[in-house]
RNA sequence: GGUGCCAUAGCUAAGUUGGUAGAGCAAAGGACUGAAAAUCCUUGUGUCCCCGGUUCGAUUCCUGGUGGCACCA
């Protein structure tokens, strides 16, 4: 069975240039596994690979969406198994891997290795009016509404979670059907079982040296012309709108840009939004990481390690791993 | 130099009419199947600045000290 590769970790650890080096060493592409690095015109706040590093290696996912757009895991599911079974078709050398799948988005991994049950994506009508609802009524309401229509999945749902409640009641009003009837895979801790053989890397390092990096990186951003790009993000979607009473999209609703719009709107001062930058990143880091080490099969590898060191070991695992 | 005010958790700060202390933020831990860089949950022992005094008992009152702030010279 041909191998994928995923090169997983936190933000900020280094996971760009391995992954450079090895799709160089194994002669494959790039998949591109990161929920933001998707959009384009926003490359600078969310570390996606630069000209320079996508002229080394093919990538794929980077930079193919307009921030007005919408995109979420079961899209990127679909779109990802359809692109990596066309390279591992395409693939010739069965002892390298077929493709590197890299990033740290935690559930986009696990969408296109261990899949996701089938759930109907919503009409932006039916969300826009559940927001406005749950706006108005609030989450009282909100509870009240999955407690009636899907009383399964309220009693193992994040009751105060507005976000899992809006999706459960979203499901409902579009398809009359309760959302843990779709929630098959969910309910029974079960996996897609793809056609390839999946090796995962995860890449870390002590904390202090990645808080280290990652306060370093946000300054080296902003040097870079972060607020620049952030403010032709938020003209290109918001256009001459009062910026103040307005949500972001998704695209801009990121670490890098949230914060640097509170700026703009005079919520922050521009040192406390870098600050809350740097906080931000350092708080996603843990998640991903309480995230990743539910997974067993993660054999991590060390980032204060040299190159060679890491790649030695990736091969072993790849070459051992049958 | 004089006078006044302040000194409590990493930071900001409430309080104890004397019975050894509650918050916000930060931080740490966790959850999470279509917004996931999102969203949500849990966790608060700290020489209550130091020395001495009064008291059964002082972080709380008193003397002195140290540091900070303000005003006056």
């Amino acid at each position: 069975m041909n191998k994928l590769l995923v090169i997983l970790g936190p933000t900020g650890v280094g996971k760009t240039e391995l992954s450079l080096r090895l799709a160089q060493n194994y002669s494959c592409d790039i998949v591109n596994a990161d929920s933001r690095q998707i959009y384009h015109a926003i490359p600078i706040g969310t570390a996606a690979p630069t000209e320079e590093e996508r002229a080394r290696v093919k990538h794929h996912f980077v930079g193919i969406k307009d921030l007005h757009e919408s995109y979420n895991a079961g899209q990127y599911e679909r779109d990802c198994v359809e692109l990596l079974n066309t390279l591992s078709h395409q693939h010739s050398h069965p002892q390298n891997p077929f493709a590197i799948l890299t990033g740290g988005s935690m559930m986009y991994i696990d969408a296109v290795c261990q899949g996701l049950d089938d759930i109907p994506t919503i009409p932006i009508p039916i969300r826009d009016k559940i927001n406005s609802e749950y706006e108005l009524k609030g989450l009282t309401w909100l509870q009240n509404e999955v407690r009636q229509t899907d009383p399964i999945y309220w009693e193992i749902v994040d009751q105060n979670n507005p976000q899992r409640l809006k999706h459960a009641l979203e499901v409902y009003r579009l398809t009359h059907c309760p959302y843990s009837s779709f929630r098959k895979k969910a309910l029974n801790n079960s996996s897609t079982i793809r056609p390839w053989e999946i090796v995962y890397i995860g890449l870390n390092r002590d904390r202090e040296s990645l808080y280290k990096r990652i306060n370093l990186r946000v300054d080296a951003m902003i040097k870079d012309g972060l607020l620049e790009e952030a403010n032709q993000a938020f003209h290109a979607v918001l256009g001459d709108r009062d910026w103040k009473n307005q949500t972001l999209p998704n695209s801009l609703n990121t670490v890098g840009y949230k914060e640097l719009f509170a700026y703009f709107t005079g919520t922050y001062t521009l040192e406390e939004a870098i600050e809350k930058i740097k906080q931000n990143s350092r708080h996603y880091a843990k998640r991903q990481m309480t995230w990743f080490n539910k997974n067993k099969h993660i054999n991590w590898i060390n980032a204060n390690d040299s190159y060679e060191k890491q790649m030695d070991a990736i091969h072993t695992y790849l070459v051992s791993t049958r």
